[in-house]
DNA sequence: CTGTTAGCGCATTCAC
DNA sequence: GTGAATGCGCTAACAG
C-alpha cells in the first residue's frame, strides 16, 4: 500500500490511521531493501564525458529532470578524454545492481576494439552502439542541411567545415551529410578535423585557409573549436561575414554577445538528455525499443555572421 | 572475504578455490543486498545547478573522482535557477538510504527561511551553510587580493566589479574582500550586482560606466557575464586595456583566444570538488569535521586585458 | 478485508 | 579454520 498499489480495498479508516502514523513518526521507506526485493534499485547510470562545452550541461539536465519524473534517481560516470574506456567497463554497475540501465552519452567510438554489445538494459546518447535499436541521436542530417542550405541561399559555393575527429559518431554523421548536400547543391566542400579544443580550431582553421581555394564561408563543429577559429580569422585578417561568412553547430548565448554575434544550428539537447531516459526506462520496463531520433524543431539562429559572398549576387 | 577482510584466517587452497569460483561463474556482489545488511549504500547524492558555466564541469569532474577513489558513487540532482530548493528538501535521499551523504553545491543561498540545518551527513561546497563546520570553501579572499594588488601595482585607484547577487556566498565573500582590500590600498571600489548571464554583464557594467567616476580597471564574477560586458564596452567605445583593464574572477581556456585575451584568476576547482567529498566520507564515517578551506594555490592568469590606467605613471 | 510470513543477497555471529 | 544460521527492511503471497 505503501508503494501506491491501486488495485487494493481498504478501509478507509485503516488507511488514514496508517497514513497518520506514518506521517507522526516519519517514517520513511528504505530504498536498499525494496531495491533488494523487487530487484529494481530505482537508479540510473549515465556516462558523459564532463567537458566545457556547456552542451553537456543540457544533456545532463534533460536525461535528470526526465528521469526524476519517471521516479529514477541518475548516477553520473565521468569519462575523461584520456581514459577512454569500452561502454563494457561499466556493465558491473548493473550486475551489482547499483543501477538499472546505462546511458551511454560519450561521444567517442573506440576504435580497434571488437565492438561488444552490452549485456544490459542500456541507450546510447548521441551515439550509435554496435548494437542496433538502442541508439538515440538528433537529426545532425537535419542540422546539416540547414547549414549548407542557408549557405547556398545565401550565394556560397565553396564552404569549409572544421570539426572535431570522426571517430565521434556526429562528427562522423555531419561530414557525411554535409558531403551529399553539396554535391546536391553543386558546391564544395572541404573538411579540417582537429581536437575540440580552442588550439584544436585554430589550428584546423589555418589549416583550411592554407588551401588552394579558400572557402567563402565555414562551419564550426563546438562552441571551443569556435574560440579558435575566431583567433586564427582574426590573425590572418579575414572578416567575418565580408570575407568569410560563419556557422557554429553549437548554440549558445555568448554567440549573441561576440564582436560579431554568430549564426549557428540550435539543437534539441534537452529533449535528446530527455528521450535518452526515457527510451531506456522502457528497456528496463522491458517493452520494446528502437533507435529513437529527436524530432523536436532545429532552428537556425540567423546572426551577424553569414552574408553573401564578396562580389557574388545573392540568387533568386 | 569477498568484502576484502584483512585480518581473516584462512586456509590457501581454500581461499583459492573460492576465488576461482568466483572468477568462473562471474558472481558479482549484491550492491543493495549489502547495503541493507551495512546501512551504508556506497553512494553519495550532489546538487548542483547544472549551469552554462564550465566551472561546475570541473567540480563535478573533481567530485566524482575523489568519490570514485573512495570507492563511492555519486548521484547527481539538479537545481534549476527557477526553482531553488532549501536543503532540507533533498534529505529524504539520505533518510531513505538512497545515499549515505549529501554535497550541497547550489551557490544561492535561500533567504527569508529559517535556516534549519541538516541532520543528514552533508557538506556545502563553494558556500557556507547555516550549520559551521560542514563548509569547504575555496580562497576568495586570496583571489580578490591578487585581483586588487595586480591592479594596485598598474597603478589603478577606482576599481569597478561586475558580479552576481549577493546572495551568492562567492559573491557576498568577494565583495567585502574587495572593499576591505581598497580601502587598504586607498583605492575605490564601485560595485554592480546582476545575473550571473552575458545579459546581466552587460546591463551591470552599462550601470558601472554610467556612474560619476568610471573606474579604470573592473572585475567581472564569472564567464557568462565577462561575454555582457565585453559587447557593453565595445558598445560604448571602450577599448581594452587602454580605457579600461579588465579582470576576470572564472578562468577558461577560451579567455587566451578573445580579440584581447583576458587577464583571470584561475580558482582550484577541481580540488573543491574533491575537498568536499573527501569531508563527506569523513562525516559518514564518522569522523569529526570542520570547515576547509581549499589552500591548493590561486593563480594568476596574466593576459593582455589588463595594463596601466591611461596616463598614470606605473608606480615603482 | 486484514494480519502474518517468507525471502531478496549479503555480512556477521555463532557452533562446529 | 570452516560451515550454518540470523536478520537488515521491504513486498508479495498467503492464511485468517
Amino acid at each position: 500500500m505503501l508503494s501506491g498499489d491501486a488495485n487494493l480495498t481498504i478501509r478507509p479508516e485503516t488507511r488514514d490511521r496508517i497514513l497518520l502514523a506514518v506521517r507522526e513518526q516519519g517514517y520513511r521507506p528504505n530504498a536498499m531493501a525494496r531495491a533488494l526485493k523487487q530487484s529494481r534499485t530505482g537508479a540510473l547510470a549515465m556516462v558523459v564525458p564532463l567537458l566545457r562545452n556547456p552542451i553537456w550541461s543540457s544533456i545532463q539536465r534533460g536525461a535528470l529532470q526526465a528521469a526524476a519524473a519517471n521516479g529514477q534517481v541518475v548516477m553520473i560516470l565521468d569519462e575523461p578524454p584520456d581514459d577512454l574506456r569500452s561502454p563494457i567497463d561499466y556493465q558491473y554497475l548493473i550486475e551489482e545492481s547499483r543501477a538499472d540501465g546505462l546511458v551511454i552519452a560519450t561521444a567517442q567510438r573506440l576504435t580497434g576494439t571488437r565492438p561488444q554489445s552490452l549485456t544490459v538494459p542500456h541507450v546510447y546518447l548521441n551515439r550509435r552502439g554496435p548494437d542496433g535499436g538502442n541508439n538515440v541521436v538528433m537529426d545532425e542530417e537535419g542540422a546539416m542541411r540547414l547549414f549548407v542550405e542557408h549557405l547556398a541561399a545565401l550565394g556560397h559555393r565553396r564552404i569549409g567545415v572544421v570539426d572535431a575527429f570522426k571517430v565521434i559518431d556526429t562528427v562522423h554523421r555531419r561530414t557525411a551529410a554535409t558531403r551529399a548536400l553539396c554535391a546536391e547543391h553543386g558546391m564544395s566542400a572541404t573538411f579540417e578535423h582537429a581536437v575540440d579544443t580552442e588550439v584544436g580550431g585554430y589550428d584546423a582553421t589555418l589549416r583550411l585557409l592554407s588551401r588552394r581555394d579558400v572557402p567563402t564561408a565555414i562551419g564550426v563543429g563546438n562552441l571551443n573549436q569556435l574560440f579558435g577559429m575566431l583567433k586564427a580569422l582574426r590573425e590572418v585578417g579575414a572578416a567575418v561575414p565580408n570575407d568569410v561568412s560563419l556557422i557554429s553547430f553549437d548554440e549558445d548565448d555568448c554567440l549573441e554577445f561576440l564582436e560579431v554575434p554568430i549564426t549557428s544550428v540550435s539543437m534539441p539537447l534537452l529533449q535528446l538528455g530527455a528521450a535518452a531516459v526515457e527510451a531506456l526506462v522502457d528497456r528496463i520496463n522491458g517493452r520494446p525499443g528502437t533507435d529513437v531520433m529527436i524530432t523536436d524543431p532545429l532552428v537556425l539562429v540567423e546572426r551577424s555572421s553569414t552574408a553573401s559572398p564578396r562580389g557574388a549576387r545573392r540568387p533568386r
